[in-house]
RNA sequence: GGCGGGGUAGCUCAGAUGGUUAGAGCGCAGGAUUCAUAACCCUGAGGUCGGCAGUUCGAUCCUGCUCCCCGCUACCA
């Protein structure tokens, strides 16, 4: 973290997608972290806003509703409430949990895109995109679907084939065909409004690869230096769409604007709707103010997948436009991995947070405790349920709560659970312990070390435990009663300190802890101290946490491998539905031969292609195809196969392929030669 | 393919601008204890720091090559 003090601050987390329900990944890569620095920024008595809201623009969501069979609208109503719950369930401490459907944001937005306009700043420029005569628009990447050249699934979108991953441009695909018409769309030039990234390749070098240098994190550094070393490019910030935000110009009807241009300003928008509701001046949390120590600090913690965007990106509108603070630091976590293997919404392979808070009542800590313990701070992490239960069980349960339970259960043993004389702490050595647990966590947190924080609120419970076992205030009563009280007192400012710092951490558990000291004030900050009164009442000990059973373990584990199952069973029942009908003579026009490979070689610079020469018959010619995943050059050569011979040539990566290998693919993407089953006459006819 | 990040004890992860015995928590083994949700406390065993080569008096840390995982990216018929 830089040296500078700031004394305001603003701090977003990256805005979920509203097409589906929150899990696990989600919480440990951008909200958790978030909320535990707010949370900590707030105990400092600091002012904070946290922002965070619905991303609710996008072809992805208009094309689950199409999917669905309902309206984007609906997609993003269900999605923003579930989500929203899901984060208040939780305990995020967002200031205002937002949504970019607002009208206010779609104001905002165009305010900033008229604005670049109006400077200039962007470059227009034509290309020629698909377009739907019969519903007379321009079709996004999404909204055409076509063959895959690559693997020859007939379902590709434009933008990437969800069959083998390859990313695709439009023009790509083979056989196109509207979304909307089903039909074969025409090319056709369409105007978009670009912003010139490498003009601002200078600026850039200098405020963040010099600026950000040893001060962020190496995994997001790393990825920007990199971006800028290839050379920036100019970006399309205008989409030609149906869903998201008008382009506002005449010029653009039915244009609009990129997601990626309007998401990022949702911070923005969502802080102006807080400031509005709570009579604030929004433009203090983002805007350039007179003098330069005024500024508020911008933190924006993101999964490591849109590091490119909040860094570079929107940096660089933020700039264009002028008067806006720029990110101060942006602590991108890696990916969290479950049980071996990448967590998945299509795979349906995730812990969904709104499933845990339903099957674990009241267990938020616990989660957020393992979470942060777990945080894929440095690289990815992976959570097992095993893992949960052992730090539960040998961690919450066995050190902290054991801890309160311990010096609570003898408070009430020995003197009816009422203090004399506790006003303040009378061991120097735990205060001042307590004390550098204090200033070791403010560092930690300060350098985005949640794991190393969490560990030291552990070691003040630990510190307890020793305490207690070195003071045995159990045997001394006997003869040193005042002893015994001066040991338990002393344990009951532990407590109370590590009721302080749970606030951040765990905070569920703070207010648990305030509870059970019965003080007066449910939160404190930092610099108030728990104090006993004369005669002061404590609560009943009741338990903090509570143990994780085996079967609870087992069930969740049985439920995430039903739910894979589920889900590949759910794969070869996407057979996929027929095609329109052809033409004989469309079928008779394809000249398909019996061939033999007589040569292969990899492609170089690329994972996925192999060059192979292939014997028609007719003559030996070059072919590439996309097959290098599943076949070795030297596996393949004598291979029979069967060749479409009179598709026009194409170029691909300077090689120009003259003919398609006829690939069967099964639902797993597995591929496998079409070719006649026993040795045949190369050159033969396929009908 | 290019680029970025990561590959360190059984598990989850720290760490060092290169320097005598590489750390933590959990797990495991042994001991002590009984106030406590068989918990706490003490002690201990455990690692050719992904692989190969190089630079160096010395490398887990630097360089080159290489393998594996993740991400970004690429005219993948």
């Amino acid at each position: 973290m830089s040296k500078k003090n700031f004394k305001r601050y603003t701090v977003t987390s990256a805005l979920p997608y509203a097409n589906g329900p929150l899990h696990i990944g989600h919480l440990a890569g951008a909200y958790l972290p978030a909320d535990i620095f707010v949370r900590h920024l707030r105990l400092q008595k600091k002012d904070v806003v946290y922002v965070c809201g619905s991303d609710e623009h996008g072809a992805a969501i208009t094309i689950k509703a199409k999917k669905e069979g309902t309206t984007p609208q609906a997609i993003i109503d269900q999605y923003h409430h579930q989500i929203k719950k899901s984060f208040e369930d939780f305990g995020i401490a967002f200031d205002i949990y937002h949504r970019t459907s607002a009208p206010i944001h779609h104001d905002l937005s165009k305010e900033f895109f008229l604005n670049l306009y109006e400077k200039g700043e962007f470059i227009e420029k034509f290309s020629d995109q698909y377009f739907d005569e019969e519903y007379q628009q321009f079709l996004a990447d999404r909204y055409i679907v076509g063959t895959c050249p690559n693997c020859g699934n007939d379902n590709a979108y434009g933008d990437q084939c969800e069959k083998c991953g390859t990313s695709l441009s439009p023009t790509e695909l083979i056989n196109p065909r509207s979304t909307l018409s089903g039909n074969k769309p025409i090319l056709k030039p369409t105007k978009h409004w670009y912003l010139p990234l490498d003009k601002y390749q200078p600026w850039l070098e200098e405020w963040l690869l010099e600026g950000k240098k040893n001060v962020w994190k190496t995994n997001v550094y790393g990825q920007c230096s990199s971006w800028l070393k290839q050379g920036l490019q100019p970006r399309s910030m205008t989409r030609d769409l149906d869903w998201g935000i008008d382009v506002p110009l005449m010029e653009a009807t039915g244009k609009k604007l990129y997601v990626w241009l309007d998401a990022p300003i949702g911070y923005i928008s969502a802080t102006q709707q807080w400031a509005m509701d709570h009579n604030k001046d929004w433009q203090l949390y983002w805007k350039k103010q007179q003098k330069e120590e005024d500024n508020s600090c911008l933190i924006s913690f993101i999964g490591k997948d849109n590091i490119v965007f909040h860094c570079i990106t929107f940096p660089s509108i933020l700039n264009a436009h002028g008067d806006y603070i720029l990110p101060e630091h942006v602590p991108a976590n890696e990916f969290l991995n479950l049980e071996g293997d990448k967590l998945s919404t299509s795979r349906n392979h995730a812990v969904w947070l709104h499933e845990y808070l339903e099957e674990f009542p009241g267990k938020q800590d616990e989660l957020r405790y393992v979470l942060t313990s777990i945080m894929p701070e440095t690289s990815d992490s992976e959570f097992t349920w095993k893992d949960y239960q052992a730090r539960v069980n040998n961690e919450l349960v066995a050190i902290f709560g054991n801890f309160v339970n311990r010096v609570m259960i003898l408070m009430h043993k020995y003197f009816e659970g009422k203090t004399l004389g506790a006003e303040t702490l009378k061991d120097e050595g735990i205060r001042q312990q307590i004390n550098e647990t204090y200033d070791g966590i403010a560092v930690q947190l300060e350098d985005f070390k949640f794991r190393n924080a969490v560990a030291s609120l552990m070691d003040l419970a630990r510190l307890g435990n020793k305490y207690l076992t070195e003071k045995e205030p159990w045997k001394t009563f006997k003869e040193n009663p005042e002893e015994t009280r001066t040991v338990l007192q002393n344990c009951l400012h532990i407590i109370g300190h590590l009721a302080t710092l749970s606030q951040a951490f765990l905070p569920h558990t703070g207010e648990k802890l305030f509870a059970m000291l019965n003080t007066e004030r449910a939160a404190l900050s930092y610099d108030e101290e728990v104090s006993f009164a004369n005669g002061h009442q404590l609560n009943a000990a009741s338990l903090l946490f509570e143990k994780v059973e085996d079967e609870q373990v087992e069930k969740q584990l049985a439920k995430l491998a039903a739910k894979k199952e589920a889900a590949i069973a759910l794969i070869p029942d996407t057979v996929l539905p027929a095609k329109a009908n052809v033409s004989f003579d469309s079928f008779a026009a394809m000249d398909i031969r019996t061939g033999k490979i007589i040569a292969a070689e990899k492609v170089a610079k690329t994972k996925k292609l192999l060059k192979l020469t292939v014997d028609t018959g007719l003559d030996q010619r070059t072919v590439v195809s996309g097959i290098a995943e599943f076949f070795n050059p030297e596996d393949v050569v004598g291979e029979q196969v069967s060749i479409l011979i009179n598709l026009e040539p194409r170029e691909i990566k300077g090689i120009v392929s003259q003919g398609m290998i006829l690939m069967a693919e099964n639902s797993a993407g597995k591929l496998t030669f079409v070719a006649p089953k026993e040795d045949f006459n190369t050159g033969s006819t396929v009908r």
